[in-house]
DNA sequence: TACGCGTGGGC
DNA sequence: TGCCCAAGCGT
């Protein structure tokens, strides 16, 4: 019920205090600049008003924002978002927390059903932790989800954004969050670099933690508006500069926005991999109310060994539940 | 650290 | 058309 909705926030966006001295040794790629605290604290005051003030005009109205989603909401919200786009999510969100709208209702179910209700969002172990997730709540926090990073750092398919995330967003607690998005907008406005490294460094944290407002509440809008301003203007095609509440200050603009150096940025590769034989498998499942017979998964690929291999992995992730005489379905414990 | 893990939309 | 991308996590 803590939900941040619109609080105020023009006011104390104190200087940052970073912990560490200053990044003296820059990553490999010299990509980032060898700037002390006290530069960065002053960049950052600068940019916390422009991004928030952009954010209370621009946000968009997404539900797990307003403040009947509740913590669980935005929980929800983030496992869902962990890398499958708003729009996606959107139909399914509502129907989820319609269906569940406490953890307590999700972990009295069986987690085959949580598999099933992900529908076609992607990345189905996510549904599995998440059903994980409401047990745990259920069973150590008295079906509450808890507020305290660490605790929920402990639940599975919650990590360091996860965490940082729900923390903030449901709680308004004081938590760098970095995800993509809000390392494009560093990459960019700070060190001056068109994309992030691949991973994430602990430049990249350091940085973040620097340029967090002391305020809590303000550290908490702050997070949020970073994260709306990379996901709708600092993006990573067709970015919209002439959009950006601080394009006047972002080191890449002032440096003529050159193009990415460094090693080639990750790409997946799906076609013919276990992974889609893995969609494809795990698509006659959910849409089978019920047993489904070898023979009828056999349909999806033609190639045996790699058919046999994306079924025993589905297996062990504990995605399908294999039965006697051949036959299989979504999990019921 | 790098990789495996789904799915669909935009260009 | 392929390629790139989308609020990561676990190992």
């Amino acid at each position: 019920m803590t939900a941040p909705t619109k609080p105020s926030h023009t006011g104390s966006a104190g200087p940052a205090s970073a912990d560490a001295p200053a990044p003296a040794t820059s990553p490999a790629s010299a990509s980032a600049p060898a700037e002390t605290a006290a530069e960065t604290a002053v960049s950052g005051a600068l940019l916390h008003s422009p991004v928030i003030d952009w954010f209370d005009e621009h946000a968009r109205d997404l539900p797990w924002r307003r403040p009947e989603a509740g913590a669980w909401g935005v929980m929800v919200s983030e496992f869902m978002l962990q890398q499958t786009p708003v729009n996606r999510v959107l139909p399914v969100y509502e129907q989820w927390l319609a269906r569940w709208p406490r953890p307590a209702d999700l972990a009295a179910e069986a987690p085959g059903e949580a598999v099933r209700a992900w529908g076609r969002l992607g990345y189905p172990r996510r549904a599995l932790r998440l059903h994980g997730a409401a047990a745990a709540i259920t069973e150590r926090h008295g079906g509450d989800v808890p507020s305290d990073h660490a605790q929920l750092l402990a639940l599975p398919g919650i990590g360091e954004y996860t965490a940082a995330a729900v923390a903030s967003f449901a709680y308004g607690r004081r938590h760098a969050v970095l995800d993509t998005n809000v390392r494009r907008v560093f990459a960019r406005a700070v060190t001056g670099v068109r994309f992030p490294p691949n991973a994430t460094t602990a430049a990249e944290r350091r940085l973040a933690r620097a340029l967090l407002p002391d305020d809590e509440r303000t550290a908490a809008r702050w997070a949020a508006a970073s994260m709306e301003l990379g996901a709708l203007v600092c993006t990573a095609k067709n970015e919209s500069c002439h959009r950006c509440p601080i394009a006047a200050r972002c080191a890449w603009q002032l440096a003529g926005k050159p193009e990415h150096e460094g090693p080639p940025r990750r790409t997946q590769t799906y076609a013919g991999t276990d992974r889609q034989v893995r969609g494809r498998l795990l698509a006659v499942l959910r849409e089978a109310h019920g047993p489904v017979a070898q023979a009828a998964l056999d349909r999806v690929w033609h190639e045996p060994v790699q058919r046999a291999r994306a079924l025993d992995g589905l297996v062990a992730d504990g995605l399908v539940e294999p039965l006697a005489g051949g036959r299989y379905r979504l999990p019921l414990t």
